[in-house]
DNA sequence: ATTTGACCTAGAGTTGCTCTAACCCGTTAT
DNA sequence: ATAACGGGTTAGAGCAACTCTAGGTCAAAT
């Protein structure tokens, strides 16, 4: 599979998936004798987990750290594992915070008055 | 009340409250004889509707939309109800993709295998 | 009198993309 | 056969939204 079709499936474009590899984020990727990038399921089933990674906010240097410990293998298990579990952590905060948003938000809203329902067609 | 003070209760820093003031997303703020920037209890409200803004992920550029319209005052309203519902909607989505990323993670997690209960003391 | 601390500005640095320029290589159309 | 098209490649410029640094002012405290 070329990049265009990884893209795809992953949800990052192809520049980020790129720049993610020159960043040193993703595991070799072998090239074909064109000199393309070839991906494997392998490859998007990584590819998927740091686009939602980077969708919900963590940093490229955790990434990268994650990335990094997947290449060592066997050793890195227990701090991968921790650094996916602090990341549900601070979603779950995410998550507060937003329906706290959206309270003020709704608050913001009827402060400006009823909203004149025929503008909304 | 000076910016350090106006931060704390806002929650931007005040690098960001100067930026954001360089940036005109910042209704007019008055200087003492000092020089320095004086915060009415108005302008820290509106910093803190700022700071959900941004926290929340609305960008700059609509943040400055929406400060304009409310230099403008009255006819800008409707707009402005306009816009903090849409951002309302997409908080929404945002909401739902967290729980579909934590429904992901939860799901990697599994897949290293049993924890180890020692290691979280 | 000088040191401290809070403020000021202009502008450099950082993060995480996003895009451009200039190129190569295989296929397809003329 | 040649030219142009549709992918891919790289290096590096540009951008958004901060974040910090350098160098400066002023007022109060030692």
């Amino acid at each position: 599979m070329k990049i265009t079709e990884a893209s795809k499936a992953c949800g990052l474009s192809v520049y980020t998936i790129r720049f993610y590899e020159r960043s040193g984020m993703l595991p070799e990727i072998d090239r074909g004798s064109d000199g393309h990038r070839r991906f494997t399921p392998r490859h998007v089933e990584w590819l998927t987990l740091l686009y939602w990674l980077r969708e919900t906010g963590m940093s490229l240097k955790q990434m990268r750290r994650f990335t990094t410990l997947a290449k060592e293998d066997g050793a890195g298990i227990a701090e991968r594992r921790q650094i996916l579990a602090d990341h549900a952590d601070t979603l779950k905060a995410k998550r507060a915070m937003l329906e706290k948003c959206e309270s003020v938000l709704a608050i913001k809203i009827a402060s400006y008055g009823p909203a004149h329902e025929e503008d909304a067609k």
